[in-house]
DNA sequence: AGTAATTGATTACAGTTGTAGTATACTATC
DNA sequence: GATAGTATACTACAACTGTAATCAATTACT
């Protein structure tokens, strides 16, 4: 299985522009999908893309002047990556517990409740 | 609300320790029981004990010539923030898509979905 | 052709983390 | 009292992060 990179909270956000986008995207777009929210100057995010290519996440091809980047990884194969190393870190590894913990959020929601009965009904037997 | 330090993932190890026992520890028990399962030297256990002092996530009293160490924040309250931050910066903080990814996860056994079920049964209404 | 703007590359710099070694101070033993 | 063992404190150092500034090469405009 390949090896999912280390990717930091910063650099997760440049993944995501990426993800969202189905289109290989430059580093102009990228900047500017993030300028916005985050705040970061173009410099900063042009540092997270270099780094996400070094780390292998993204990859590039030139075309004409300019670099079009586009993920190596996928959104799911990094969720899981990063789900699993928060489980084994906090809740040592034990999935129960965790989910526990979450399904007492307040911030759910009846529907959402009755959306998660669902999921686990279907998974019965 | 009291505002939770960053805790890494070495630092997680030691609070563990500090959190499953009851009773205030030395350094030298914190450092027998995380030397086996972890291969650390003891300078290493130090210095992390060392730093979640620093960080405020431990304190500690001097009892003759040890310290005897005791933890200033919950094993609680450390992890409401890991999983706020860890929702965020994986699920844009939407709580439902992670949950959803989890309850597909395979290891969780039958009886793990009845009990996880009932959770949801008592959330409704 | 010379100058300005753009794009990617290189460098910067402090804080955190993993992983210790060394120094210092105190205690207990010979 | 000198010496050896402990405990804590200080120092080390490289990799990773957040956050950019500067440099260099290419293109576009005047």
């Amino acid at each position: 299985m390949k090896n999912i990179p280390n990717i930091s909270d910063a650099e997760w956000e440049v993944m995501k522009i990426c993800w969202l986008k189905s289109v290989p995207c430059t580093a102009n777009e990228i900047v500017k999908a993030l300028e916005e929210p985050t705040d970061w100057k173009p410099n900063t995010i042009k540092t997270l893309i270099g780094r996400l290519v070094k780390k292998g996440a993204l990859g590039f091809k030139e075309e004409g002047r300019v670099y079009i980047y586009y993920p190596l990884v996928t959104e799911q194969e990094c969720i899981q990556a990063e789900s699993k190393s928060f489980l084994t870190r906090v809740f040592g590894g034990a999935l129960k517990p965790m989910l526990v913990n979450f399904l007492k959020d307040e911030k759910l929601s009846q529907d959402d409740i009755e959306e998660l009965k669902r999921l686990l009904e279907d998974r019965k037997e």
